[in-house]
DNA sequence: ATTACTGCAAAGGATTTGCATGTGA
DNA sequence: TCACATGCAAATCCTTTGCAGTAAT
């Protein structure tokens, strides 16, 4: 499934929900950036093709997109990351030194999620993971 | 390395930091907690037993045991929880929809940590995790 | 005697909320 | 039409900061 803007306007109307200007620009915008984007380039990208859009529509608007499961969030350090869903799902590896974010495919934690599961009947939601730690330069650099 | 109180205080001392009565009573407060434990539960706590101690000098003192290593934190849902460090590091599983938490030994890590290490050259620091997720009963009772 | 630490109060920043207005279905 | 969405402004919540006073070593 991989979710580009007339697919999610479809979701959002199917769900009884309703397809407005503003969720289609914020849409647009998470779309143009390639990886995880932050609120604020949201904001500003949505900001210089409609300069009315409120903040707190985009903070309702992101709210609502991620309860749809049409976007996801992650947290890097202390800030909200969002990316459009159902691309291949990736997680990230943040360098608390640098601050470099490198991808991680998901396959990585295939056999964490099952074991879960299995062992204990939970079912994680391993969707858009941020972990921290040393990026090489920086573990090289630290010793 | 198993860090109780006095442990801690020869730490601090150690590192040429001072040890206060702050500092004790607050280490005590997240001792108290067998699990995680929540800034305002240790506040409360702390405040049962010394009404004069300040958010501030609490927030501040939680950095610095951070930075020292002697506590550890995590976040769920947007909160940082605490708890001592060098006890068996493990993990937590939290049911996003009743809220329920379940420890989840280390060495599920292992694995993961190793391989990020070796293939990515990336020193994951997983040492105080939270998944979220559906427990055994909200994943049955969903469907 | 130093200088790290604390308390206080104020500032800062991010997110949420109430309510009137607007608009998609 | 009418419930859902938005804009606006104020409120709220969490956390940080500056500074003056206190206390650990």
């Amino acid at each position: 499934m991989s979710h580009d803007r007339l697919e999610c306007a479809a979701q959002i109307r199917e769900r009884g929900f309703r397809v407005t200007p503003q969720r289609m620009l914020i849409l647009d915008a998470i779309c143009e950036g390639k990886e995880h984007t932050t609120f604020d380039e949201i904001y500003d990208r949505v900001q210089a093709k409609a300069p009315g859009i409120n903040q707190a529509t985009l903070y309702r608007t992101l709210d609502f997109l991620c309860e749809l499961h049409l976007v996801v969030s992650a947290e890097i350090d202390g800030r909200a990351v969002y990316e459009i869903a159902g691309e291949t799902p990736h997680h990230h590896l943040v360098c608390h030194a640098c601050g470099a974010i490198q991808e991680l495919p998901d396959f990585h934690f295939h056999e964490l999620r099952s074991h879960l599961l299995r062992e204990h009947g939970f079912k994680a939601d391993i969707s858009h993971l941020a972990l921290t730690g040393l990026c090489p330069q920086c573990a090289e650099s630290e010793r």
